[in-house]
RNA sequence: GGCCGUGUGCCCGAGUGGACUAAGGGGGCGGAUUGCAAAUCCGCUAUUCGUGGGUUCGAAUCCCACCGCGGCCUCCA
């Protein structure tokens, strides 16, 4: 059975079909960097991730063009794209009002600095440039931590990562180009300061969406201001480039009808038009982004690719993730639920839990993401690290080998990722001794899971102890856990356990490990 | 208001018409082990699938209505 993949654009589970086989081109739509990315962003990028490396393992069989099944493994070429150019918070404001994403996260970080905050470093709050850069970098740490394989593969060079990861500032003249050609196909045209697409002009504008021209006119969420469109042929007319002297960040504009507008910025959806027809062609096989992105910019980024290439298709497969709660509410600053990744590692939680806590919750259902789940996670990572470790100094045959065609199978149904971790639950259980078989069974699932190559949490090792989560050994820890070790010698348990309360209380967590040492955790 | 998705035990979550007397993990309880714990291992832990109708020989699974939750309807993963 060929895989099945939902899509967006259907709106039903289908074959995945690529144009080859063989190398499948794979389109996300990244972060913007003007703040660090959260947990819910991640789950997003790891979703992708997830559905890369299943399309890359041996054990994913794809549905061809002629009908017939292609066996992996496969390349997927997968880019993701770092949008660091900030954009009109209204781009329907022909005034040049608004407050772009880049200013705003200036104003945040020179507060923060005026509060003392370290963490920008040299970085001048006053540069667009310096803060996204920074937070770029940044989020190419959080990603590669996380085991984001298009960032450890952009990782290897700087020429890999502009190919890999392109930046949107490295793409302003295929955008100025995309642009002047739509508008010489009549897709586009100026209006005043600003250059907008003609969404009447592409027929199948709403078809991903669901919405309709009709429908985004009368939105009831009155968020398409009218004052300010008199200018645009539809209300729903979209922004390809706006000249403003006044920002930031500009370019020198597009020549429209022999007439140059004006420096200033780019549309937020045409940087992704550009971008995936550089690096992957005229038809990408999939794309990827959150829930969010489908209407307007998804929606957008279609119209703009085809009428430019003149398909009627620009990305045959469209999938989007869910939204991440936090402990069943939604994520928010005010509601004090709101983590990035290096919260969460700063924390002591290894990148390993992270990850498969952001993966395991199925991509098309809102996961709720939970301090116990996060150790729900860290104890199934260990336990899949354990299997490889002790399978490995123990040759033999695999246990089972129907695990992998049960992997398989969970995975070939639209990524049932909930249905593949029960699988693996099941058959760890069935493992009474793990062989090299069993280790390298382990291994092959985990090349899709992408757990054990991830950095495990520092362990520090003193003379009696052994600290996990990066907790750092202090003095007091120490004296207390000899003044136990004392105590147990003595066979004086009632002041052993004292010792342990009152490291419990002070929120660390011990066990007596072999070797005669105390294991020290975050309770 | 429109569109999309979702609602399963104490919790997280599989199951999408008959092998469901509903995976797997966590928690809890009992046992082995341990000075006691931790970890590990063994056993037990939903006659029931948001609510109410309907279709069917048969429904958690299909249909309708209602309720709850989430997303989008020009910043947002």
């Amino acid at each position: 059975m060929p895989m099945q993949l939902y899509n967006t654009l259907t709106r039903k589970k289908e074959p995945l079909v690529p144009q080859d086989p063989s190398r499948i081109t794979f389109y996300t739509c990244g972060p913007t960097v003007y703040d660090d990315a959260h947990i819910g962003n991640f789950r997003s990028f790891l979703a992708a991730d997830l559905l890369r490396r299943w399309l890359e393992s041996p054990l994913c069989e794809l549905m061809t063009e002629s009908g017939e099944t292609h066996a992996g493994p496969r390349v997927v070429r997968h880019i993701m794209n770092i949008t660091d150019v900030g954009h009109m918070t209204d781009d329907d404001v022909a005034d040049g009002g608004g407050e772009d994403k880049m200013q705003a996260a200036t104003k945040r970080l020179l507060e923060q600095k005026k509060a003392g905050a370290s963490h920008i470093g040299e970085v001048d709050p006053n540069d667009p440039r310096q803060i996204a850069d920074f937070y770029a970098e940044r989020f190419l740490e959080d990603a590669r931590a996380l085991g984001l394989k298009v960032a450890l593969e952009a990782n290897e060079s700087e020429a890999k990562r502009r190919e890999l990861m392109p930046k949107a500032t490295e793409s302003i003249d295929g955008m100025r180009g995309m642009i002047e050609d739509l508008a010489s196909k009549g897709f586009a045209y100026r209006a005043g300061d600003a250059v907008y697409f003609d969404v009447q002009k592409y027929d199948r504008y709403g078809e991903l969406s669901g919405n309709t021209l009709d429908k985004i006119r009368s939105g009831a969420g009155g968020r398409v201001a009218d004052e300010h469109t008199a200018e645009k042929h539809s209300p729903a007319d979209f922004l390809l480039w706006k000249a403003d002297a006044s920002h930031l960040m500009r370019w020198p504009g597009p020549v429209i009808g022999g007439e140059a507008v004006g420096e200033g910025y780019p549309g937020w959806h045409i940087e992704c038009s550009v971008m995936a027809r550089a690096a992957l062609g005229d038809v990408i096989d999939l794309h990827s982004g959150g829930e969010d992105n489908i209407f307007p910019h998804h929606e957008c980024e279609r119209a703009q690719s085809c009428c430019a290439t003149g398909n009627d298709t620009f990305a045959r497969h469209w999938f989007h993730g869910r939204f991440l709660q936090v402990e069943g509410e939604k994520m928010s600053k005010s509601k004090g639920n709101f983590f990035t990744a290096r919260d969460l590692f700063a924390q002591g939680h290894e990148p390993a839990a992270v990850r498969l806590e952001l993966i395991k919750t199925h991509y098309r259902t809102n996961a709720n993401f939970t301090q116990q789940g996060l150790k729900d996670s860290a104890r199934t990572v260990t336990r899949l690290r354990k299997i490889v470790e002790e399978g490995e100094t123990n040759p033999g045959d695999p246990t089972d080998t129907g695990v992998l065609e049960a992997f398989g199978r969970a995975m070939q149904d639209d990524l049932n990722i909930a249905e593949a971790i029960g699988v693996l639950g099941a058959w760890r259980h069935s493992i009474e001794k793990p062989t090299s078989g069993d280790a390298e069974i382990a291994k092959q699932i985990d090349r899709v899971l992408g757990l054990l190559g991830l950095a495990q949490s520092e362990s520090t090792e003193t003379e009696i102890g052994e600290y996990q989560d990066g907790i750092t050994p202090d003095p007091e820890i120490e004296s207390l856990l000899a003044k136990r070790a004392e105590a147990r010698k003595n066979k004086d348990f009632a002041t052993s356990d004292a010792i342990r309360d009152e490291l419990a209380g002070k929120g660390y967590a011990i066990k007596d490990v072999a070797g005669g040492k105390v294991e020290v955790s975050r309770k």
